[in-house]
DNA sequence: AAGTAAATGTCGGCTAAATGACCAAATGGA
DNA sequence: TCCATTTGGTCATTTAGCCGACATTTACTT
């Protein structure tokens, strides 16, 4: 196998797509493979250097647990998303990324290594800039509707942005395929399983969506309220 | 006035002292200064582009307001401190910051132009993309904290990280010169300011600090729970 | 020194949503 | 096909902490 085909992922990533034929076999001289099936838990080790990964194939969560064992899930993250440990940190939180779905690949370098080829590459450099600016973002965001917004709005923005992000259309009516329980739902806008399934109801009485265990049809934007 | 002289904080600053004086002109040439007295509010006007702002002297706050008015304070920043609009984003916030000290000085530079000396600056790149993990560890952390602590924690959790970031120490006493009111406080750790107000007295009966308007004393590091 | 504005103190009522407990339905594996 | 596990549904109970509303104290101005 040569080192253009086992790296085609790395071509097509948005952030790597800047990079020379031979920067690239830098990283990838330094890059490593994972799999994982669906429940298990894939990294953060606490023993190994601070790791990137990007995700190959599938879908996983980051997941956060507190001292009482109640989860948080900070993330759900799909092909060509990158997660890891990008600040050299001490305090290691207690965070894990979990496969989604049936069968995930996902690569990772050492962080310091992918520092280097940053260092010799601006270009580079800049996108990974952008990159993190949006997460930041996104974050911030997130943090600005726990404090401002109910559950029930954040559930309805939750449901809209996965909408405008991987809705199908199909005349009028939005069609999610859903990966998702309502008890991962609750802990990405932080409540609880049963406030979701009451909300989730509560919608449907209203005619805004129908549900199953597979998929979520929002049938009218506009009772979504 | 010459250049040196009149920048001379670009040279000290966490970020650009890698730069080199050619390099440092070159922002230079592009960089505006802005002056503002207590309470008054510094930037975010959406009609201009994105600008990146450096805090020269002086203490400010970073402030988000939702539809009600309700405000909710981000940050709170100091001397050599980066803040502005990093990403390119339509969605203009509500977010300004607003002075808390008695004269604030900062300059700015338009994000493209700062994004040009980026790419030519591989050293540069890779310090501002340490910096920005950092903020976004920082959020992370204020995230989690808002998800999992109570009121109490979060209030307890704000003054250790005070206390070890701006205490000064006298004997077995840590000394707060404190420029925020209850009000500020609140907003900063996602409360009310009753609530916080009701909880520095609780800790005052305990024995584990003291306070004034203008400082905070804390007595017993291990009462603070 | 007096007057005013801003910051703190205190309290009871109120409510969104967490919690816990239990049951029903769906799914998937043997 | 059956059984076990996961997921979803519902309700009664509890609670943290928000929200006025108002009193008191501190700081600042003239």
């Amino acid at each position: 196998m040569n080192l253009e085909t086992k790296y085609w992922h790395l071509h097509n990533h948005k952030l790597m797509n800047v990079l020379s034929s031979a920067e690239l076999k830098e990283i990838c001289l330094i890059t490593n493979f994972k799999t994982a099936k669906k429940g298990e838990i894939i990294y953060f080790s606490h023993d190994e250097s601070s790791r990137v990964y990007t995700l190959k194939r599938g879908t996983i969560k980051i997941v956060e647990i507190d001292a009482k064992g109640n989860e948080i899930v900070k993330d759900i993250l799909q092909e060509g998303d990158l997660f890891g440990q990008f600040t050299l940190t001490d305090e290691t939180l207690d965070e894990y990324a979990v496969a989604m779905s049936d069968y995930i690949t996902c690569c990772s370098f050492r962080l310091d290594d992918f520092e280097k080829v940053i260092e010799r590459n601006p270009a580079l450099a800049l996108r990974y800039t952008k990159w993190m600016g949006f997460r930041l973002k996104r974050l911030e965001n997130r943090y600005a509707n726990l404090v401002f917004k109910d559950v029930r709005s954040r559930l309805i923005s939750f449901l809209k942005d996965w909408a405008t992000k991987e809705g199908s259309n199909n005349n009028n009516e939005i069609i999610l395929k859903n990966y998702l329980t309502h008890q991962d739902i609750a802990s990405l806008i932080c409540s609880t399983r049963q406030t979701v399934t009451a909300l989730f109801n509560d919608l449907k009485e209203k005619g805004a969506l129908d549900y199953s265990r597979s998929e979520i049809i929002i049938k009218n934007m506009t009772l979504l309220t």
